[in-house]
DNA sequence: ACATTGACCTGAGAGC
DNA sequence: TGCTCTCAGGTCAATG
C-alpha cells in the first residue's frame, strides 16, 4: 500500500495528532528496519523527552521533525507498514514494529507485517533525498508537463517501469502507477522511448489528478471513484471505462491490471 | 550507465 | 477445521 497517496494520509495523520506531545517511551520490536548505524538504545536517547514539531514528505519517505534536535526522524514503510495514532486506551495494534508513547497517553505506532521497511536518523532530509538520488515528488507543481516529458526522455524499458522508478519520480508504486496507466489509456509495457506527445501529456495529466484525488479520499481503495481501477484490481472483471475486460499479467517483474481493449499496446505508439 | 531479475521477510488467504 | 502453498502494493544487489 505506501505509495505517495498512503505516505501523505499517514503525514497528515501525525500532524493533526501526534506534534507537539512530549515523548515518554519508545519501543522498537525488529531492529531490521532500523537503518545501519542506528539501534534501538540511539533512537530512544534522540526521542525521549523531546516533541515531534512538524513533518514533510518526499516521495514513499516521510520525515518528522524532533524539535529543538535540528534532526528528523526518518520512515519508510515497505510494502506493509501503516502508521496509527492512539488514544491512552486503545491497544497496539498487530504488527507494531515501533512505537512512541506521549505524555498525556496517545501513542504513535508503525506496524509492518513483513518487517520491511525503514527507519533511521537524518539531519536534512533534502541531503537525504540527495544521496538516494530520489527524483522530484509527482504531487510537486514543479513537475510540469516539460519536466515530466524530460525526466523520461532518453529512458529505455517500459513505461510502468520508469514511473515506479524513484530516481525518475519518487513516490509512485506499482497500484497507482498502474492506475494512472489505466486512466490514461496507455499500455503498461509500453515502450518510453516510443511514446508519442499525446500519451505523454495524458500521463502527466491524470497523474497530478489521480494523486490528488487519492489524498482527499484518504488513500482508501474502497472510497476510490467507481470508474477507476483500484477497487477492482482482479482478473477478469470488466472494465469500469469501456467494454474490455481486466486483465493480470507481469511487467517489470510485478503483478500488473490493465484493460485490454481501452489500453492496447499499439494505442500507445 | 541503465534495465531487469531474484532475494529479502512474514503472514493472510486460497486451495485442497 | 487444518494443512500447505502461493503471493503481496518496495527496494537493493547482482546480473545482463
Amino acid at each position: 500500500m505506501p505509495e505517495l497517496p498512503d505516505v501523505e494520509v499517514y503525514r497528515q495523520v501525525i500532524e493533526s495528532g501526534a506534534l507537539d506531545r512530549t515523548v515518554t517511551g519508545v519501543e522498537v520490536d525488529a531492529d531490521r528496519i532500523l537503518d545501519e548505524d542506528l539501534t534501538a538504545e540511539r533512537l530512544r536517547n534522540a526521542l525521549q523527552g523531546r516533541t515531534l514539531s512538524s513533518t514533510r514528505r518526499r516521495g514513499k519517505h516521510l520525515f518528522i521533525e524532533i524539535g529543538g534536535e535540528d534532526r528528523w526522524l526518518r520512515l519508510h514503510f515497505g510494502m506493509t507498514g501503516r502508521v496509527v495514532v492512539l488514544s491512552g486506551d486503545e491497544e497496539l495494534p498487530a504488527h507494531t514494529r515501533f512505537h512512541l508513547n506521549f505524555e498525556g497517553g496517545e501513542c504513535l505506532a508503525v506496524t509492518s507485517q513483513r518487517r520491511l521497511g525503514e527507519i533511521g536518523l537524518v539531519e536534512d532530509h533534502d541531503g537525504f533525498a540527495g544521496e538516494r538520488e530520489l527524483g522530484p515528488d509527482p504531487s510537486d507543481d514543479g513537475v510540469d508537463r516539460n519536466t515530466f516529458r524530460s525526466l523520461l526522455s532518453g529512458r529505455r524499458g517500459s513505461v510502468k517501469a520508469a514511473l515506479m522508478n524513484q530516481k525518475v519520480l519518487a513516490g509512485l508504486g506499482n497500484v497507482y502507477v498502474d492506475e494512472i496507466l489505466f486512466q490514461a489509456g496507455v499500455h503498461p509495457e509500453a515502450p518510453v522511448e516510443e511514446l508519442d506527445d499525446r500519451s505523454l501529456k495524458a500521463i502527466h495529466r491524470t497523474m497530478g489528478r489521480v494523486l490528488q484525488t487519492a489524498v482527499r479520499r484518504g488513500a482508501d481503495p474502497e472510497r476510490m471513484p467507481d470508474r477507476w481501477l483500484l477497487p477492482r484490481r482482479r482478473e477478469g472483471v470488466d472494465c469500469p471505462r469501456c467494454d474490455g475486460t481486466i486483465r493480470k499479467s507481469q511487467v517489470s517483474g510485478r503483478s500488473t491490471y490493465h484493460c485490454d481493449s481501452h489500453q492496447e499496446e499499439r494505442n500507445s505508439r
